[in-house]
DNA sequence: TATTGTTATACTCTATAACTATA
DNA sequence: TATAGTTATAGAGTATAACAATA
């Protein structure tokens, strides 16, 4: 007789929920913002690289292929939250930058994903919560 | 001037890219068994619940719409790694076993999957690893 | 009336390949 | 030739609504 693991110890399984659960709850907090959360994750990071980020480089930090990074940035651009501009030194380069307008949104939809988070969170406590941080990390890396 | 939290702390985009990580991983070394990380568990459950699970309870437990189970059965079901029969006692249900075939194969993949995931999680450590379980699982509930 | 499984549909996300313009 | 961005397309996953059979 052979022995069968529990799927609810796989940690890939185990992530993945996690991970579908506050991805869910982040939309629901974005919606009011007219934010997906693939857009406000790339938003979050055009306001974190103030010198101007690459596509090819925001694509890597998401995890995301390039080709997808066109439609998202697009869409951004429109309504003004982030501007694209050819790099003069390549122009092959589009540089990412927040716009004023951009930066508050981001604000506030940081807020808005801090208070459904820290809900969801807060069985973990301040220490869990760094602990799972790192561990997630080393993961990704 | 505003502080913008960098998008790296955020939990749940660390919980999703992790996840795809592993999800990623899962999937190439279940493809050589015709499996989908999906397919493999559905598969798993039915092979824990011995007894004989509803397809109700089987979304349940995979976080899924139960109107998505019904293909998934079908092609295990097809491919004779499961039985689907109606609960003589309700028959509203109908209760999914795994077969013979199934218990195999499961097997096999859960050997497959064990030496990929234990790759990417070697650097956690056992003790590590299982701290980050127990957070997953308190997040899932 | 409530529940289980089912079908249908629209939408989002993922994965690839091929193209253009620049270097 | 190599790289950045782009377009197109097929496939997988997600979200809803509605239906039939059974309780």
């Amino acid at each position: 007789m052979t022995d069968i693991a529990p799927l609810s110890d796989d940690i890939g399984f185990l992530l993945t929920r996690a991970g579908t659960s506050l991805t869910a709850a982040a939309k629901t907090a974005l919606a009011p913002l007219d934010l997906r959360v693939r857009s406000y994750s790339a938003l979050a990071l055009a306001c974190e690289h103030s010198g101007g980020l690459g596509q090819r480089q925001l694509a890597e930090e998401l995890g995301l292929d390039p080709s997808q990074i066109v439609a998202l940035v697009d869409d951004l651009e429109v309504r003004e939250l982030i501007t694209r501009r050819v790099d003069p030194t390549d122009r092959r380069n589009k540089r990412i930058d927040a716009t004023d307008a951009g930066r508050e949104l981001c604000v506030d939809a940081q807020r808005a994903l801090a208070s459904t988070q820290t809900n969801i969170l807060s069985t973990l406590g301040d220490q869990g919560v760094r602990e799972l941080r790192q561990a997630l990390r080393m993961i990704v890396d």
